[in-house]
DNA sequence: CGTGGTGTC
């Protein structure tokens, strides 16, 4: 979620409160709430961990935050906490939203004798690692990041490392925590690992919760480590069954390899091992600590709806007709749909309808909010609606974790999302509108209740809320696993079907991603990781990218600098603005002729990068004149950046062949690297007039988006492939028949 | 002939 990173303002009040609308913590410090403090509390740690620089008004700050501290549900829990883990390594916490797990439990456990070194703490994003590291600062009375080289919090993102050598909390993105896990496997820089929001279940968090398995033992139990690591698990649902036999098994199956290694063979029980006398002691403790949130009604449709339009917009009349409009409390609107075409829809006959509203009936504002809508019509539901004004707000799923929207009372929920899965036999993503799970429709509703209690209408019936899957599908048993399996192979898994993966893929779907790495030479035959691979791995990029940049760096090839031009503008959403209108369509394709290349997507992207990147005076103005999103080249000039200096560093970038007018030489160059990367989307023109792709002789059609939609050409090759309504092939570009032809023959 | 839920290294 990048709502806040580049927008937010230091000087500015507002910026400083929209930093908090990702915590989970501290965000109604002002409640009644009956505090429950602890004679020997954290407070402790502060005198320990003080520094003489610590100046005055950090202290008094800290005191101050002290009192809201205190009346969170976990504090209480504090000695419990710190109890359990003198015990065990393991701690499966579950703690709802507001109940002060995420920045209280570091702090808790700084002061404990096993903890000599660091503690990571995991977050799904950025913003949220950033601003809990903040907060966490302000409650120690420190400063924070690269403030002081004696700063005790940290935290290290992507573009963004603020640690100093005294960093004793380090916030980080589960993405960093797996690179520093490639380079250190043993992660001697820590005494503890928290991985904060498990349930959110990113593939990232599969990956760490498999590595870490093998960390939490010391040497007595069979584990690497001189000290054991100790470990929390934070969730906010009670899945903590999986969890604690997660961790269980693999404490008793190294307790197997100590006790009777030479004994133990195939096809024996996991229950034969544990002594008869003794029944297994589990090694992982549990705790519960309650959420804060406000009761929230929930009412369902009688009948199911298809229309979710028209249902909603019924019923946000309606709310807005019977509910009163306080000034001093939330009473806005906030409205989950599955994307931009029902969000916009919705939001014209809101603003139809509510034109013809009564002059004594407050008014009604209708805001759109999804991650592809510019920076500052995101920020526009931060903003207080005017006087006597309803906002309503109509969001993809981007509401439902990644931003909190503050004022909220009512909930409308369609409850659909569109869901990315991946289909192993066709490789390619599906992006489907599905029914979300239990537990996404129970997030969504909690959603009413942050700020006062409120009120949730779902539009399906309670017997449909009755047939959803409790539990979102996690993502690894979705997703192509190319780059998840190339990891573990970086990470020395040589045996990547027997990982301990806490939901094991279908073995079709690992089949399919060894081979894709197979036929990227990213494997060896017999599975190991080649060279290639390891290069590959080292790059923050899909494996079929990393392809491309490994191509472009070989002498013959020699077009690392434009690859990476590209490669950056393909990892970034689409730099190319969404235009509505028919008229501001044709107005964008004026504009942007002069970047348009008749050899594709690939080139128009270099093309685009260039002339940003050559653009001195004011580039925000040159993204408005041409319908680029400043924002995406923003984020395309920091990866490339990254990558530039990456290569640097691995010597691959010996050459600086950068001419800014390619001849066609080069450019054929340049499309031959991204043909050695994405050779399996490739497809070559039928007499009918259709695309038919090489490898599995499906049907594709070039995406609207394109530049060369509905052009004729002998073959196209395309990195990224998507069913929607029918497959489409995005990022194209025309090549020669036989160049692919060459390259399936070499490879295959 | 017609379109992209949300993150991350």
């Amino acid at each position: 979620m990048a709502i806040q990173k580049h927008t937010a303002d230091p000087k500015s009040q507002r910026a400083n409160k929209r930093k908090w609308t990702n915590l989970d913590a501290d965000e109604t410090p002002n409640i009644e709430h009956k505090s429950n403090p602890q004679p020997n509390a954290p407070t402790k740690t502060f005198n320990h961990h003080k520094t003489s620089q610590a100046p005055n008004h950090l202290l008094k700050r800290r005191d101050e935050l002290l009192l809201s501290r205190r009346a969170l549900p976990i504090w209480p829990q504090a000695e419990a906490i710190r109890d359990e883990l003198r015990k065990k390594n393991v701690l499966v916490l579950t703690g709802a939203t507001g109940s002060g797990k995420s920045t209280q439990v570091p702090q808790f456990l700084l002061s404990e004798k096993w903890c000599k070194k660091c503690i990571a703490i995991t977050q799904p994003r950025r913003v949220a690692a950033i601003s809990l590291a903040r907060r966490v600062a302000d409650e120690m009375g420190c400063l924070f990041g690269s403030q002081s080289p004696a700063a005790k919090v940290g935290y290290s993102v992507r573009f963004d490392n603020a640690t100093g050598p005294n960093t004793k909390v380090k916030f980080l993105t589960e993405g960093m925590l797996l690179q520093e896990m490639l380079r250190d496997p043993l992660l001697p820089q820590y005494s503890a690992v928290i991985v904060d929001e498990v349930h959110e279940r990113s593939v990232n968090v599969d990956l760490i919760l498999g590595f870490l398995r093998t960390l939490v033992d010391g040497p007595s139990r069979g584990g690497k480590r001189k000290i054991p690591l100790k470990v929390v698990i934070m969730s906010a649902t009670a899945d903590v069954e999986a969890l604690v036999k997660f961790f269980n098994e693999s404490s008793e199956s190294e307790r197997k390899d100590d006790h009777d290694s030479e004994k133990s063979g195939p096809g024996k029980s996991p229950d034969d091992e544990t002594s008869p006398h003794e029944p297994t002691k589990s090694l992982v403790s549990t705790c519960f600590v309650e959420g804060r949130q406000y009761p929230v009604k929930t009412i369902h449709l009688p009948e199911p709806s298809q229309d979710w339009v028209e249902s909603a917009l019924k019923i946000i009349f309606q709310i807005h007709l019977k509910e009163p409009l306080s000034d001093n409390k939330p009473g806005d609107i906030l409205c989950f749909l599955t994307g931009q075409d029902t969000i916009e829809a919705l939001e014209k006959l809101v603003n139809d309808y509510a034109e013809h509203l009564d002059k004594d009936i407050p008014k009604l504002q209708a805001l759109p909010l999804f991650a592809a809508l510019p920076q500052h019509a995101q920020q526009r539901i931060f903003q207080r609606a005017p006087p006597r004004t309803r906002k309503v707000i109509l969001s993809t799923n981007i509401a439902e974790t990644s931003v909190t929207v503050p004022g909220v009372r009512y909930v409308i929920d369609c409850g659909k999302s569109k869901i990315k899965q991946f289909r192993n036999k066709l490789g390619l993503e599906s992006l489907l509108v599905k029914p979300v799970s239990k537990s996404a429709a129970i997030q969504r509703t909690g959603r009413a209740g942050r700020e006062t209690e409120g009120t949730c209408y779902r539009l399906y019936t309670e017997e449909g809320y009755k047939a959803m899957d409790e539990r979102t599908t996690p993502e690894i048993l979705r997703c192509d696993l190319s780059h998840a399996l190339l990891m573990m192979k970086a990470r020395g898994v040589d045996d990547v079907l027997g990982f301990p993966f806490l939901d094991r893929p279908p073995r079709e779907a690992m089949e399919k991603a060894l081979m894709q790495l197979l036929h990227l030479s990213a494997l060896t035959e017999t599975g190991s990781i080649s060279d290639t691979g390891l290069k590959i791995s080292r790059f923050p990029l899909t494996p079929t990218l990393g392809r491309v940049l490994v191509e472009a760096a070989v002498p013959e090839r020699d077009c690392l600098l434009d690859a990476i031009d590209i490669i950056s503008a393909l990892s970034v959403e689409n730099i190319f603005l969404n235009l509505v209108s028919e008229e501001r369509k044709e107005e964008a394709e004026v504009a942007r002729r002069d970047l348009f290349r008749r050899e594709g997507d690939h080139m128009t992207l270099l093309a685009t990068v260039r002339r940003y990147a050559e653009e001195q005076t004011d580039r925000k103005a040159w993204c408005e004149r041409h319908f680029v999103s400043h924002r995406a080249m923003q984020n395309v000039m920091d990866i490339r950046k990254q990558l530039r200096q990456q290569c640097t560093q691995l010597k691959m970038l010996a050459s600086t062949n950068n001419s800014s007018k390619p001849s066609e030489e080069h450019t054929n160059a340049i499309l031959h690297c991204i043909l050695r990367g994405f050779i399996s989307n490739t497809a070559r023109l039928m007499p009918d007039g259709s695309y038919r792709t090489l490898m599995g002789n499906q049907t594709v059609a070039i995406h609207p988006g394109s530049v060369l939609f509905g052009k004729k050409l002998e073959a196209i090759v395309f990195t990224e492939f998507v069913f929607t309504s029918k497959a489409w092939a995005r990022g194209v570009s025309a090549v020669q028949l036989d160049w692919v032809q060459g390259v399936v023959e070499e490879v295959m």
